[in-house]
Parts: structure tokens; sequence; C-alpha cells
DNA sequence: AAAATAACTTAGCAAAGGCTAACTGTATTG
DNA sequence: CAATACAGTTAGCCTTTGCTAAGTTATTTT
């Protein structure tokens, strides 16, 4: 085996970034699996919320068109939004967010917005920024998610 | 049924975003999607490179480990990279990257290193510009790319 | 060299998130 | 009000990505 130079955690300056140690390094894997895990939901959620401030109400057809995706699958997903009680609704009717999924909607949008608004006093073009803040907003942290706010409003023209 | 008031196409200045045309709205959702896809293969394989890289081999258990996960899971994940020809290995022996695994790691680590410094330059914390960079890097276009570098290279201090 | 330990693989399970096809309700319109 | 069209649901399938448990192979130690 080769042997482990029991590598010394003082910073290497020698070379381009080392590893991290390993539980550090896990955990950063472990954050992002776990923001997977909630991202559609609240990318449905925040959906749900748009559609009914924007064209009055959410119907599954709407959402599977918007999301690219089939009505079953918006069923099923829908489903799963009414066991975890972000959701509320008839069958066959249209949805409404309980209070946890407006708090949920609220937060999402807000997160998604500070994040189009950077994008864009990055100087990145209006595609581009709405297809990368729909990535990136689920990955964002607090800390960053306020140092692109300071940015935005310190670069912004107009 | 809810009169859908043709909403006229021009950008409406009243109020805070209006929803995107359902087409483009649908392609945003696809692209992330579709990152989601690739984004497990190419942190699987960037650490394969690393690993290489800092510690001379990549063993399954190291893997394991750093991405804070069961060994079988390592394993079919491994199968699967080999199946789409980016890794090598005989049973039981540590891995290697195929000519095209090599360009995956490497352009893998190139956009992770940029948006990292990017974070950094930011001024984001170490901990902090880490895991969200791990998880921003895969939802970064090539656009966004640039204009991260090129505000890197203007903001560095050092 | 045998025994013990560590590394790797395989089999089988579950949950998420897609799909199509078939069915059930609701709305429009002749 | 019947027929048709549209919207929503259900059932059943597939793939991905995780797990545990059990079995194999390699390595290290005695």
């Amino acid at each position: 085996m080769i042997e482990t130079p029991d590598e010394s955690p003082s910073p290497c300056l020698c070379e381009a970034d080392a590893l991290p140690p390993s539980d550090q390094h896990a955990q950063q894997y472990a954050a992002v699996r776990n923001a997977h895990e909630t991202e559609l939901l609240e990318d449905y959620v925040e959906l749900i919320g748009d559609l009914i401030e924007h064209q009055g109400e959410a119907r599954s057809a709407d959402i599977a068109q918007r999301m690219g995706v089939s009505q079953a699958t918006v069923s099923k997903m829908v489903a799963r939004l009414k066991g975890l009680g972000l959701v509320a609704s008839k069958p066959y009717r249209s949805l409404f967010l309980t209070e946890r999924g407006e708090e949920m909607a609220a937060m999402s949008r807000q997160r998604h917005a500070i994040v189009l608004r950077f994008l864009r006093a990055l100087g990145i073009s209006d595609d581009t920024a709405r297809i990368d803040a729909e990535g990136m907003e689920h990955h964002v942290s607090e800390e960053t998610l306020a140092a692109m706010q300071r940015f935005s409003q310190q670069h912004e023209s107009s």
C-alpha cells in the first residue's frame, strides 16, 4: 500500500488547492444532496405561488407546461406537497398554498430575485441570467445571498 | 374558465417580474434537470482526478469517505462511470480515468476553481465558499463563468 | 502460511422523479 | 342535454441514487 504521508494540516501554499480534510469534504457533498431534496419542492411551491399571483389560479396543466413535464408527474408531486403540508386542494380543482407553503414560496421568490438581480448586475445577458438563477438559487447560502445583495446595490446602473 | 386576458407580451414595468413565456420557462427547468443528470458524474470524476493527483491513487474507500456515502454506492457509481467510458479499473483495484474522464475532470476542476475564487473575491468566508461552490459549479453557464473570472481578476487583493 | 482485517462487490430494498396509457371528472358547445 | 373536448388522476413501468447485509478478494500481521 502507498504510504499515507501524514499530511500536515497546515494549508500548503506550494500548489493549487489541496484536498480539504475528508470530513469537511463530505459535508460539502452532503449539503448538495440536501439541497437537491428540497429544491424541486421549492420550485413547485414557488411556481404555484407565482401562478396564483399572476394568473389568479394555479392549475396542474399550467404547471406541467411551465415545468416541461407531464401532468401525471405534476399530480404525483402535488400529492407529495400536500403530504408535506405545503399545498392544499380538492380533487380536480386548482391548487392553493398553505401558510407554510406561502412562507416557502416567499423565501424562494426572494432568493430567486436576489440571484437574478445579481447576475444582471454582473453583466450577464437576460436569458442566461434566468437559466443560471434557476439552477443556482438553491445552492446559495445566506452569507452569499447577502453579499450578492450588497453587490447589486453598489453596481446597479439606473 | 377564467378569461385569459391576452397578456401583452411587452414587459410590464408596473410590478415585479412577470412570468416568462411558458416555453422559455420550461427550458429553464429543463436546463436544471439536465444539469442534475451530469453533476454527480462530474463530481465523481473530479474527485477521482483529485485523489490521483494528491494521493497517488483513487480507491473506493477514500471516495466513499470523502463523499460521505457507503462503499456500495461508490461501487455502483463506478460501474456506471465505466459504462460511460469515463473510468477504467480492474476489479478490486484502484481507479483510473480514461482520456475522456481526464478531460471531464479538468473541465470540472477548472469550473470549480473559478467559482470558488469568485466567491472568495466577493468576500465570502472560506467554509461557506467551499460549500456554495460545490453546489453552484454545475449551474453556471460559460458566460457567467467568464464574468466571474473577470471579476476575480479585478477584485482580488493579494 | 494461516488468521485477521480491510477493501471491494453483489444482491436486494426503498424513495424520487420521470414517463405512457387508461380512466374519471368538469366544462363547452351544438 | 348530449357529445365532445379538456383537465386531472391512477396504475404501472423505468432509472437514479441511496442504503444494509452478505459474500469475495487483497493485504497485513502473527
